[in-house]
DNA sequence: CGAATGTTGAAACACTTGTTTTACTTCACG
DNA sequence: CGTGAAGTAAAACAAGTGTTTCAACATTCG
């Protein structure tokens, strides 16, 4: 008998990411470092553009040089490759342009502008590269997976409540509390969801904004509106 | 040679849905006009599920009791099922809930808010039959096959048109030129694309609307807040 | 050096996809 | 009747999917 049955862990492969700080001494050899890099990239391209079913590992592995078993070796299988994408994606887009911070004591009003401003840019503008990054987020946001379950609660949510708050803020007694909460909502939707028109409105003739005079002139249209219409029910109405 | 070359056309599939109007005389058969419908059924609910390639032929079929050579029979391929399916959703869609028709001389905010309130109702309200519908177009809306060129020309463009052309006329004089296409264009993207929020909106605790009073709301803050911001600029600013 | 480990590439696996072929049934009309 | 077209069903097709196996390579350490 050549071949025993010794088939108990033949290999380790360092799915966990490898943790790109701590290196104990021995590194992880080095060589395939940027390799993962680039099934990374190849994958964030194409599971922005085909979605998570859509796009195939061999798409992937060709794109990025690389065989079909790297993406077990590395990643363990597809649904790593993708959790390990969108990770990286939320991490990128999030250290290139991070949220406003409040300026102390600042108004709703400012506060309201500085964050549609922010929400704006960060969802239209950008070169390709960001663009993908940002799509396979904006899919997530519609069809969510489970793998995007953590990251809506560490990321989404406190941002939606500090939207929320900040218009609760500025329509304190002007506004019955469901038309307020229905507000918050539309100007998160105007503010982020504005992408997924962008094919539907260039095919009409009107191409998204993108030098920043144009994504200033969206925000400020965003954050008028939500504005004035609270300005409208205090003096006005009641 | 006991089977001849003959193979010149053995049949001729109906693939022009048959027009339902004319009957010449002799109907075509009758027996698979049930089995052609339940195809289109089954297949709205699945396209609209999962987008054209996501759906796979079999599960339609399966769902739809018929064998899979049925869809090269009725529909040539599946192309040719997902041109018919659409076809058919856009058309029960407009004949369920036809758009407004202005009331002769009306002023340009009681016909935003009619426009707005019809589009909400439009993509937000409904049963699942008509979900899935609207989703099959909202889906095309963002990400358009070919097969949506023509629906986009027909239905798509006039229908933006009145709206940019209300929001033009409401603005009369108030708002610059592309800071009034902006505000036209925004209340498109809020009317129309709030179905790619309910997924994550839900999730965050913000069910969609769903009774009467609740969309009456949601149309109400969209066009109160066009309407205040074009006011606001109107008789504060200039 | 030899041995042990990290990394790679080619091939195959089992499965699903859309499409097509082929034989078969059903049924109106002559 | 029986002829021929309308409609159906089963099976096979070629191509593509995610995944796995296994032999080989590369690199480091004892």
């Amino acid at each position: 008998m050549p071949s025993a049955k010794r088939k108990a862990q033949r290999k380790k492969p360092p799915f966990p990411a490898a943790a790109d700080g701590d290196r104990p001494a021995r590194q992880p050899r080095q060589r395939g470092v940027d390799k993962r890099r680039r099934l990374l990239d190849a994958a964030i391209e194409f599971f922005a553009r085909d979605g998570f079913e859509g796009a195939s590992v061999r798409q992937i592995c060709t794109r990025a040089r690389a065989n079909v078993a790297a993406v077990k070796y590395y990643f363990g299988d597809k649904s790593g490759l993708y959790r390990a994408s969108l990770d990286a994606a939320a991490e990128a887009l999030i250290a290139e342009r991070p949220p406003p911070v409040p300026p102390a004591g600042a108004d709703p009003r400012t506060m309201l502008r500085l964050m549609i401003r922010w929400a704006v840019e960060f969802t239209v503008a950008g070169g390709p590269r960001r663009v993908a990054l940002t799509r396979i987020i904006l899919r997530e946001m519609r069809e969510p997976t489970p793998v995007f379950e953590e990251l809506l609660a560490t990321r989404g949510a406190p941002m939606l409540g500090e939207v929320r708050g900040i218009v609760l803020a500025l329509s304190h007694g002007a506004l019955p509390m469901p038309a307020a909460e229905r507000l918050a909502l539309c100007v998160i939707v105007c503010a982020t969801q504005y992408e997924h028109s962008i094919e539907l409105l260039t095919r009409l003739g009107y191409p998204p904004p993108q030098t920043a005079a144009e994504l200033d002139l969206l925000a400020e249209v965003i954050s008028g509106m939500a504005i004035a219409y609270v300005d409208s029910r205090r003096g006005g109405g009641s």
